[in-house]
DNA sequence: GCCAACGTTGGC
DNA sequence: GCCAACGTTGGC
């Protein structure tokens, strides 16, 4: 199943992505969106790769998951921002996959066009206030996006 | 279990 | 900087 995953660009872009070949998703404090992570991310997955906070926000490029899940090492470091008291190395409570570079695209695929595109418009995260930072992509969206970016993999 | 208060995300 | 959406927390 094709995935959505968001990230700020100022924060880690798909460059950055591309730069380290491989990157544990970390930081991930939400149950849905970890739960994503979890029980239904399947390895050699693809994923959009979507700036968000950006100008304009939209999807940068395609990233691949690359591991199973495993605890989310952050989650037990206290000089973390994303430490977490109530997990315990017996019953870890985040979890995480590792993604690599897959594509970047020639130029990014705005919002904008996905907002105003009629294939595209009911993707979730064209909906107005969506904020969950990884969500799964319908087939035909997840196509249809690779050939507004001309992007063939 | 309800729900008010609070915090965060993220587009604009 | 504003604010809509909505997840989380904690008192009761």
């Amino acid at each position: 199943m094709p995935w959505l995953i968001k990230s700020e660009p100022e924060v880690f872009s798909i460059q950055d992505l591309k730069k380290v070949k491989r990157e544990p998703w970390s930081g991930v404090r939400n149950y849905q969106a970890r739960n994503f992570m979890w029980h239904d991310m399947q390895v050699d997955d693809l994923a959009l790769f979507y700036h968000s906070s950006a100008k304009p926000p939209g999807v940068a490029g395609v990233a691949k998951v690359v591991s199973a899940p495993y605890p989310d090492p952050t989650q037990f470091d206290v000089k973390s921002e994303y430490f977490d008291p109530k997990s315990t190395a017996q019953k870890p409570r985040w979890f995480l996959v590792d993604f690599s570079h897959v594509a970047t695209f020639a130029e990014l695929l705005p919002l904008e066009t996905l907002k105003s595109d009629d294939v595209l418009k009911d993707m979730i995260v064209s909906r107005k206030g969506t904020r969950l930072s990884i969500t799964p992509v319908e087939k035909k969206h997840f196509t249809r996006i690779l050939k507004l970016a001309r992007c063939k993999i």
